[in-house]
DNA sequence: GAACGCAGGTGAAACGTTTCAATAGGAGAG
DNA sequence: CTCTCCTATTGAAACGTTTCACCTGCGTTC
């Protein structure tokens, strides 16, 4: 509608009075407040300082603010520090609408939340999303979280897409046949994804190193002298899931063991079923039985746990076991649990600089990444930990 | 830049075909693709339908077109069915940058998250996250989150609200003396919160009825029988840890059972210091003893349990011991732990309706909100359900 | 048949930026 | 002294919407 300026000239007194009067500073005189005031609602202003102001108050042009703030062009250190001056003293910020729509770019990354069912959490989600923003941040960006229905997802990534409302996508708990993931590839929408999907799809993902972090924890155990160990791990077919158990297969084969069929099990990710098959593991016959139980999640271990202390094996001692992810409640278990902490952090900016990669048109070579978890040694495999 | 019409003008075509040329459908003979193609690069044009095209489409005003898209005013059906096939057939989604800056409401509220510590989070701070990301789409809002530091919190709220980057914020993890909370009802920031803050600060918040919550578990104890209970709180001076010890007080006091004062402690919230609490009561003389403990924390009351399977207590049979906020670790404890649900969906629900009527300003009589928690029994204090 | 009202429709301004194309002014070269 | 060239600056267009104020044409009313 209408500017500072004109409000000023109508109550007849200096670009600046107009402003204190407005943002009611007390360094303006009653009546001089009153008049200004009148005069906006006359013309029906409401404060709102723009770069339109700036230029006023600093008798430059809209342009040469814009250049000024920046520095897209030369401008001589005069103007520039009476612009400077008049920001400051405007307490000017430029809304960064008109940017958007001028530059046709939000600087806003979008994240979709699934509703995750109690207790089917990935607990280090939470993190992850401090840490992608955290990251996001450096770059300028913004993330935008947004709800997905499990039915038909993709709807929210494409209704975002295509009224411009983000530039990106950072996508995680992906799966097999992830429709998201197939959607944005073909609708060539930049993104980054926590988490691969079909081996022969073409983009950028980083994701942990379940195989070298199965491999670090069974190495450890035997380096503590263990020769007969178990492998709790998922049905067959996951991508992540198979890659842990080879993990398993790369250590003992570099240490030269074995393994017995029987010491490799498979089932669905809970406590439940792990408690199972750790009841399965404990009635091989004395030469068979495993003297440590790797599992390939926190959830599963603290299930083999459970089941054991029930049965009076003291875990730790009589039998190690292993879970992986690090989730908080590992220091909680009794005995506290050897796990593979995530490289949550690492994670969250290594897939953000993917994205930007993306967003840029510049994409980076190496499109896919692997990072190794970190192995955290507690009690349940090592027991003098047990009071540190 | 160019428009598509000037674009079909130029190759000397019907808009609708430049359109298919352009978007690569096969519907369009090479030879007129070519030249659409060498058109728009004439014209530096690159294929973005807007507004602009549907009201060529159409044959009517862009004035039109909007009209009916928000239907704010007459349109007779013949124009209207018209408008919406133009919209259909060029598949044409209104960018919402454009809406942004003519409304100057961007339809964003900012969350911050908290740099949490290892262990320290509110377990349930990411479904809370969900349901407010939910909440806020059922108004055509999205959630912008965002990276905090610590020491000087206020200045992302600053720079968000100052750029327009978001219309008002959501809060969760307030404290005593928050400066954020401060600051937003100083700048008078549209805001609502998730948890309380100094008594004499007027703003809209939503936050769990400990007093209640504490309340009901000791109802629960106490017709279970028990007389002798013990509460482990925090520290003194927490709005909400002091509300949790009074619903302890209102419960024995419904019972007309006289606390005895060694059964009131107060520690830290964590794990060890709890389990160090509940070494001194075991430690009462027998008649002073209690036989259940009521913990103001989940993580409390896994301390707890935790030090009394080491001592051999048979949680549950001996003593019952409950918990607070139902963590998903609540069911993998042994025995499964007793506690009080956080109502979630509902904080979240709340505390945006709370928000949308700020930002519509039209606040609610009614600013501030308690939800009671729900009570969930499990083993720790009835040990028949410990296989359901 | 002139005056009026009204429904349906339009042109243009406005939101707050960035940036292109153009201009003014001065220094340096001849 | 004129011409050229460069630097600092500016006016105006553009981004894609919504909405205000106005216009047209038609049917009613007196």
């Amino acid at each position: 509608m209408a500017t500072l300026k004109q409000v000023a000239a109508l109550a007849n007194v200096p670009l600046l009075t107009a402003y204190h009067a407005l943002s009611g500073s007390e360094s303006v005189p009653q009546a001089q407040r009153e008049s200004v005031r009148k005069a906006a609602e006359q013309l029906g202003y409401t404060l709102n300082i723009t770069i339109k102001d700036v230029a006023a108050l600093a008798n430059v042009s809209i342009a040469t603010v814009s250049y000024v703030l920046n520095d897209s062009a030369p401008v001589s250190a005069a103007t520039r520090s009476r612009v400077l001056e008049a920001v400051a003293v405007l307490n000017y910020r430029p809304n960064i609408n008109g940017r958007i729509l001028q530059a046709n770019k939000t600087r806003l990354v979008g994240y979709g939340w699934h509703n995750i069912k109690r207790g089917h959490a990935a607990p280090f989600l939470d993190r992850f999303t401090y840490w992608m923003a955290q990251a996001v941040e450096s770059y300028g960006y913004h993330v935008l979280t947004f709800a997905h229905s499990e039915e038909s997802p993709t709807e929210a990534y494409q209704e975002l897409i295509q009224t411009n409302r983000v530039d990106g996508f950072i996508l995680a708990h992906t799966n097999h046949n992830d429709p998201r993931i197939r959607y944005l590839i073909d609708a060539r929408v930049p993104f980054a994804a926590f988490g691969r999907a079909n081996d022969s799809w073409d983009f950028p993902y980083v994701d942990v190193d379940g195989r070298r972090g199965i491999a670090l924890v069974t190495e450890h155990l035997i380096s503590l002298g263990h020769k007969q160990i178990a492998l709790i791990g998922w049905p067959e077919g996951s991508l992540s899931g198979d890659a842990r158990v080879q993990g398993y297969f790369d250590a003992l084969a570099a240490a030269a063991i074995t393994p017995h069929p029987d010491w490799l099990r498979r089932t669905e990710n809970s406590a439940t079923a792990a408690a199972a098959v750790a009841a399965e593991l404990l009635d091989l016959p004395a030469s068979l039985r495993p003297t440590a139980i790797v599992c390939v999640s926190d959830l599963m271990a603290i299930g083999v746990i459970n089941y054991l202390n029930r049965c009076g094996v003291q875990v730790g001692y009589d039998i190690a076991v292993s879970g992986f992810d690090d989730d908080p409640m590992c220091e909680l278990t009794h005995p506290p649990l050897t796990t593979l902490r995530q490289p949550v952090e690492d994670l969250a900016t290594q897939a953000v600089a993917l994205l930007m990669a993306e967003l840029e048109r510049m994409p980076s070579p190496q499109r896919q990444i692997l990072v190794a978890p970190q192995l955290i040694v507690r009690a349940s495999t090592d027991p003098q930990r047990q009071f540190p």
